[in-house]
DNA sequence: ACAGTATATTCCAACGCTGGAATATACTGA
DNA sequence: TCAGTATATTCCAGCGTTGGAATATACTGT
């Protein structure tokens, strides 16, 4: 991949949430409408380009989704993300705000009467 | 400026690469459209669209336009020219080569029997 | 004042990207 | 087999970006 197939990408801000995401971990499509306050297809056509990139690819389990970054991750990707988290803009602030949602997700997919099924939550690898 | 603005603007690999070329010194349209082998109407609106973001300035000398980055540079920029000129894909073997080539030109304007006028060439800081 | 040079701007058609609505797919549990 | 849930895809209109052609502007030297 180009490089300016990565900024193509990352100059959405959207998906650049995305990727800052599941940087921090695996996720599945509605955990990301959740965080993002997204449509499922926005997020859905966001996550099926990123796949076409090669910087993510999906698991299925049941009917749900999980996503997460390929590894090793882009090198250029990680080079900005890790730019990004110490940055003061607004986007910015953003992506610490989505980690600190993250946080607060898994915690409570981790509740017993989490809508979330146990196999999922596995994958994420919050329990 | 929001980095989604700077990527916007650096996806593009030409106006990458005029950001290049720039942060190794000052140049003036003509020698960016020799380097680049692109026409002057795309340059000159390239450099308008960039210097609308305040990444870049221009000072004009006689009919001349030299345009600079402006300081200090834009963080986000530097760590990604920093990242690319050591990676290994198409578009950075590019971005060292427009180096290489700025170096010869630099070395050929200031040859006395050169075409470009010596306060530009002054104002470059190749002599 | 005028011709010449370097650069900028305007106008416009082509093109790609975006996201919503509708629909399709894949899976689960009953 | 069927209803329900999660996700993906198709179709399509709207919208911004792009770059060439033509033209305008700013300056220089005569």
């Amino acid at each position: 991949m180009e490089a300016s197939d990565l900024y193509k990408c990352i100059a959405d801000p959207q998906r650049l949430r995305i990727l800052n995401l599941l940087e921090a971990g695996p996720l599945c499509v509605c955990h990301l409408q959740e965080i993002l306050q997204a449509t499922q297809v926005k997020i859905s056509k966001q996550l099926a380009s990123m796949k076409q990139l090669k910087l993510i690819h999906a698991a299925r389990e049941g009917t749900w989704m999980i996503y997460q970054l390929n590894q090793p991750v882009n090198a250029l990707l990680q080079t900005n993300l890790n730019y990004l988290r110490q940055a003061e803009c607004a986007e910015c602030n953003q992506l610490q705000q989505d980690l600190r949602q993250r946080g607060q997700l898994i915690l409570r997919i981790t509740q017993p009467e989490s809508e979330c099924p146990v196999s999922v939550c596995e994958s994420i690898g919050c329990c």
